[in-house]
RNA sequence: GCGCCCGUAGCUCAGUGGACAGAGCAGGUGCCUUCUAAGCACUUGGUCGCAGGUUCGAUCCCUGCCGGGCGCGCCA
C-alpha cells in the first residue's frame, strides 16, 4: 500500500465514522499522511484528527478515537495508535507494505507516473539564449532544471510543450554580424561588440559558405553576416543542447513576429482593451494599471517596436496556439521583467494568476579549489554549457544544478563534481543502481531470476532496514507529482539521495544471495524483488532528472 | 529608495503548519577470504539572523528590523 493508497483508507474511515454518527463534520477531500522519522510512531501517521478536531467542535483525541475505530478494522491495516497530540499512528498488514516491491516492479517505468496534473496544458519556455554567442551557465541551469520540470509535469499527466524562444531581429543581432563581419576582415572589435574565440571560428565559416563575400559592400556584407552567423551559431547552440539532453518540441524566433504582423495585431488588441497611448511620439501599454511600476514603451518614437512588443505577440501567440499555462523560466538578473509581464497579460484580458507562472533561477558562481572562477566576457572566458559538460560531464552538470532550490544561488564546485566520493551525490545514488545491477547479475548467474509475481511472499520482507526501504519506495509516486506541482525538481534528486542511502542500510544489513553451498530461500526471492524495485525507482527518478542509470561503474 | 531571492551544524545545503530540526562533507572510533568499501555503523556538532504577531502547534504564515545576492532603460 502506496501513502496515497492509505490516504484514501483513512479518508474512508472518516467517512465510515460521520456514517456511523460518531463524528460531525464535512469529510475532507485530501488526507495528508507522513512518513515518519521515528519508527516507533508506525509505518505512517496522519494528522487527520488534529486537522478536523476544530470543525468537529471536539478534541483531537476524540475526533482521534472515531477515525482510528473505523481504521482499525480497515483491510491492510494491522494497527492503529493515538498518540501525542491526537496523530493517528498506523502500522501497515506485513503483505500491505511488501507488495509494494511487486506493484514498483510491475509498473516498471510507469512506476511513479500519475494524473494529478491531466488536462493541463502547459507551454514550458526555458533556456531561450540569443544566438550571439554559446548557451552561458546561467542558461545551462535553467536547460538542467527546466528540462527535468518538463519530464515532471509530463509524468504527472501534463501536456507539456517545450520552447525555445529566440531573438534574431534587432540591435542585439546587429551588434553580432557587425562583430562577424569584423572578425572577418581583421578589422577591431566595435564598440558594444561580441569578442570571444567563437566570433572568428563562426565568421570563418560563413566567409567559407559564402564565396566572395567579403567584396560585397559592407551593408551586404553585414546581411549576409546576419543570417548566416545566426544559422550556424543557433545550430551550434542546439548541438550543445543536445549532448546535454535536451531538446525542444518549438524553436521560436523572434522575427516571425516582426514579418507576420503579429506585433501590429498584439498592440492593436492592448489599444482595443483601452491600456494603449501615445507620449513624446511613442506608445506606451499603460502596465501601472496592473501593478507594474511604470508603463512601458511598446512602439519608441523612433517607430520600432520594443522588445517588450514582441513579448506581447509572443504571449498571444502562444495563447492561440491554445496553451491554458504559459510558464517562463528566467535567470534573477530577469527578475524585473515579472512586474511588466503579469501586467501585458492581465491588459490582454487574461488572468495573471491562471494564465502565466515565471520562475526565476538564482545566479550559478563556479568555484575550482575553492577560488571562484572569475568569468568576464569580453575577456571570452565566459564558461558556457559546453565547457562545464567538458569540465564534469553531462551527468553531474545536470545533477548538480538540478538538485538545488531554484529560489537558492549556487556555487558549483568544479573539483567537488568530478570527485568519485561521497560528496559527490551523483555517484552516490549512480552507485546504488550500478550496485543493484551488478547483484542482479549475480543472481541471474546463479540460475535465481524474480519469477512471477504471485509467487513472491513479501510478507517475508520484516526487518526494520526491509521496511525502511519498502516506505521510501512506496513514496516516489508522491515525490514526483509533489515535486511537479511545487516545480521543484530538487525534490526528486534529494529524494534519490535518501534512496540511496536507505539502500546502502539494507544492503550492508540484510544478505541477498545465498553464500556458498546455501540455496535460495523465499526470502532471497523476496529480497531480490525488493532490490529490482529499488533499482526501477532509482533509474525512474534519474531518468526524470535526465541523468543516466549506469548498470556498471 | 523600491521589488525579488537568500540567512538552518565548522563548510555546502534539504526541510509542501506537526512529534526529540535532517543529509553530505570536515573531526573522532570501528567494519571487507563469499552479493560493487564509490559502501556501512557508532560519535562530536544547533539561540533555525533578531524582535513581535497569528495558531492547539511556527524553521515554515504575517509585520518590522539586521546582514548578503540580483534587479529597477524609448537596451535586448
Amino acid at each position: 500500500m502506496t501513502p496515497e493508497q492509505l490516504s484514501d483508507v483513512v479518508r474512508s474511515a472518516v467517512a465510515a465514522a460521520v456514517e456511523r454518527g460518531t463524528l460531525a463534520v464535512a469529510v475532507p477531500d485530501a488526507v495528508v499522511i507522513d512518513r515518519p522519522k521515528n519508527p516507533e510512531h508506525g509505518d505512517y501517521a496522519t494528522n487527520i484528527a488534529m486537522r478536523l478536531a476544530k470543525p468537529a467542535g471536539r478534541p483531537p483525541r476524540e475526533v482521534a478515537e472515531a477515525v482510528a475505530a473505523e481504521l482499525r478494522a480497515a483491510e491492510g491495516v494491522a494497527g492503529v495508535e493515538i498518540a501525542g497530540p491526537g496523530f493517528l499512528n498506523i502500522r501497515l498488514a506485513k503483505d500491505a507494505l511488501g507488495r509494494v516491491a511487486v506493484q514498483t516492479v510491475t509498473a516498471g517505468e510507469a512506476y511513479g507516473r500519475t494524473d494529478v496534473l491531466a488536462g493541463q496544458r502547459l507551454n514550458l519556455e526555458f533556456v531561450s539564449a540569443n544566438p550571439t554567442g554559446p548557451v552561458h551557465i546561467g542558461g545551462t541551469r535553467w536547460a538542467a532544471v527546466g528540462d527535468a520540470l518538463g519530464r515532471l509535469l509530463t509524468a504527472s499527466g501534463a501536456e507539456v510543450s517545450r520552447e525555445y524562444y529566440f531573438n534574431d531581429a534587432g540591435s542585439q543581432i546587429d551588434r553580432f554580424a557587425t562583430s562577424l563581419m569584423a572578425a572577418a576582415n581583421d578589422r577591431p572589435v566595435p564598440e558594444d561588440g561580441y569578442a570571444g574565440a567563437y566570433i572568428g571560428e563562426i565568421a570563418a565559416q560563413v566567409v567559407a559558405a559564402e564565396p566572395g563575400l567579403l567584396e560585397l559592400p559592407d551593408a551586404e556584407q553585414q546581411e549576409r553576416f546576419r543570417v548566416r552567423g545566426v544559422e550556424l551559431m543557433f545550430a551550434e547552440i542546439k548541438r550543445s543542447l543536445a549532448g546535454f539532453g535536451v531538446v525542444f518540441d518549438t524553436y521560436f524566433s523572434e522575427k516571425t513576429l516582426h514579418d507576420s504582423g503579429a506585433l501590429e495585431k498584439a498592440v492593436a488588441r492592448l489599444r482595443e482593451q483601452g491600456h494603449v497611448y501615445e507620449t513624446d511620439g511613442a506608445v506606451w501599454l499603460r502596465t501601472t494599471d496592473f501593478a507594474d511600476d511604470k508603463d512601458r514603451v511598446l512602439v519608441k518614437s523612433d517607430g520600432e517596436p520594443t522588445y517588450f512588443a514582441a513579448d506581447c505577440a509572443y504571449y498571444l501567440d502562444k495563447r492561440e496556439r491554445g496553451f491554458d499555462k504559459v510558464v517562463i523560466m528566467l535567470g534573477a538578473d530577469h527578475t524585473g521583467y515579472v512586474g511588466r509581464y503579469k501586467a501585458l497579460v492581465a491588459a490582454m484580458g487574461d488572468d495573471p494568476a491562471t494564465n502565466l507562472e515565471i520562475l526565476i533561477g538564482q545566479l550559478v558562481n563556479l568555484v575550482r579549489n575553492g577560488e571562484p572562477v572569475r568569468m568576464s566576457k569580453r575577456a571570452g572566458t565566459v564558461v558556457n554549457l559546453e565547457d562545464l559538460v567538458d569540465a564534469i560531464g553531462a551527468d553531474a552538470a545536470r545533477y548538480a544544478l538540478a538538485r538545488a532550490s531554484v529560489d537558492q544561488q549556487i556555487d558549483l564546485d568544479l573539483d567537488a563534481w568530478t570527485r568519485k566520493t561521497n560528496d559527490n551525490p551523483v555517484f552516490y545514488v549512480q552507485y546504488a543502481h550500478a550496485r543493484i545491477a551488478s547483484l542482479l547479475r549475480g543472481a541471474a548467474d546463479l540460475g535465481l531470476p524474480l519469477g512471477e509475481a504471485a509467487d513472491v511472499d513479501t510478507a517475508l520482507l520484516e526487518t526494520q532496514r526491509e521496511s525502511d526501504l519498502l516506505r521510501a519506495i512506496a513514496e516516489f509516486p508522491q515525490v514526483v507529482s509533489s515535486a511537479a506541482e511545487l516545480r521543484a525538481p530538487h525534490r526528486v534528486a534529494r529524494y534519490l539521495e535518501e534512496l540511496a542511502g536507505t539502500y546502502h542500510r539494507f544492503y550492508d544489513a540484510c544478505r541477498v544471495l545465498p553464500r556458498g553451498d546455501e540455496e535460495a530461500t523465499p526470502l532471497t526471492t523476496a529480497r531480490l524483488w525488493l532490490c529490482a524495485a529499488t533499482a526501477t525507482v532509482l533509474a525512474n527518478g534519474l531518468t526524470v532528472l535526465g541523468v543516466s542509470a549506469p548498470e556498471r561503474m
